[in-house]
DNA sequence: AACCCCATCCCCAGTTCTTGGTATGTCTGT
DNA sequence: ACAGACATACCAAGAACTGGGGATGGGGTT
């Protein structure tokens, strides 16, 4: 078993407080692991210039140029499995996860004639943050390791929560913090509930509700709901699990 | 190790069919790793009444009446930690990821006095699909397996890939997309604008802007900003990193 | 006792949103 | 050429929100 590698990956990502160490410590576990080639990457949301995520690999030269090159990430078939499962998978799986088009395919064995065959890929989502992807590879003539997928799973979860707080210390800055009742009323606005509605769902006045959110938004010094719910959720504050079942029930 | 309770796990879940057959799964794995209860959520992005998502469990009967009887969803501080990580946590880390309340720890006082001590749970995100958890948690008076996270954390991987196909089975809905112009106008809402700021912002006619969104609130089927903007996010159709930094540019 | 925070309630004037329409021009695919 | 999607613009009525006041009582702390 290689369990233990998994562990010891853990306690050295603790450790870790740059891009470089961490693309060390990958490299090197994956090697461990079996693999010829690992690759980590990370979009935040963000379509302005700053922090776009984050790249670590150490694929072929060669494939990394055409990679970029052709943009071939618009058309990765690997990218779209990786929107629908939260589990890792094989590359020779994808085709049960999405239709693979004769471009797809084409674009696997431009892949394997740079020298990467075979792969197993660990997706990761985080709503309204961003999405990551951790790769382990091999070279077009040797077999994936399939009996150490789930601790390539279990590193790549650890590696991507890594990068993650990487890439998010930057933005550090004070929460604010609600009374329960301020916190209340703004849940179920962030359900999409009026003034009124909330009033009568919480049983007090409507000038209490918003009254609430008024001070609610003088701590965030937000002028508008909408803008309240997304400095809420983004605190943590609120969630969107706690919102989105409410939907339809509204 | 306990390495190889993952892996007949992952064998086991091949075979399974039902919900049901899930629940026994779960439930006795979750023994085998030491814990005392598990508790599996599915919330899928539907905006049908139909598969709302699965929960299964076999928390104390007490806590679970207590949980549904007062909506304490809505103030569970589990699963707001479950929007700011990718990787598994121990409940006793959640005020590391989000602030904890004064209800927050009230909540989670009654859960003790219910039966539920510590627990760990496994957060996984499909955007606009759904989201699910898998917690493992002990009775109060003991100890959570620490040694064993990494195989809880498979396991619990496993649990939800295998409830997530489960449910998506019975239906699938297209995530609605928007217009560019409708998610440019979304956008600047969600940056706290309003209408007739965007507007200028994006020099068209107030009334164009308000129309756009207008189409987007149809399209979404919400019937305010604020619900918009919660269901762009969640969908990943705009990101924290579009917005939070216009905050102050505000 | 004085003070602060919290929750509750009230008023008001002005602004903004929401919902229901209609209408024109462009572009794209069939 | 025509349907359909898109972006643009406008109107009007009623509901909802926002920011500015103020007021009361309860629970704590110092």
């Amino acid at each position: 078993m290689y369990a233990y590698l998994a562990e010891e990956f853990a306690t050295e990502l603790i450790n870790v407080r740059s891009d470089t160490e961490l693309d060390g410590a990958l490299k090197q576990v994956s090697r461990r692991l079996g693999f010829d080639h690992f690759a980590l990457s990370l979009e935040m949301r963000s379509t302005s210039c700053e922090a776009p995520g984050l790249l670590l690999h150490d694929y072929p030269d060669e494939w990394a140029k055409v990679y970029i090159a052709f943009d071939l990430a618009g058309q990765d078939p690997v990218r779209r499995a990786c929107d629908k499962t939260i589990i890792g998978f094989a590359w020779d799986w994808i085709d049960e996860l999405v239709p693979l088009t004769r471009g797809d395919r084409q674009m696997l064995n431009v892949g394997r004639e740079c020298g990467i065959g075979n792969g197993y890929t660990v997706p990761r989502h985080l709503p309204g943050i961003g999405r990551g992807t951790c790769t382990f590879a091999v070279r077009p003539e040797r077999e994936l390791p399939r009996r150490r997928f789930a601790v390539a799973e279990m590193v790549g979860t650890l590696a991507l929560s890594c990068a993650l707080g990487l890439s998010s210390e930057k933005f550090d800055e004070k929460v604010p913090s609600l009374t329960d009742r301020q916190r209340e009323c703004l849940l179920w606005v962030a359900r999409g509930k009026t003034a009124a509605e909330t009033a009568m769902i919480l049983e007090i006045s409507t000038e209490t509700v918003i009254q609430h959110l008024k001070m609610a938004r003088e701590r965030y010094q937000v002028h508008c709901k909408q803008s309240l719910v997304v400095a809420a959720l983004f605190d943590g504050l609120i969630g969107f699990a706690d919102i989105i079942r409410w939907r339809d029930a509204g």
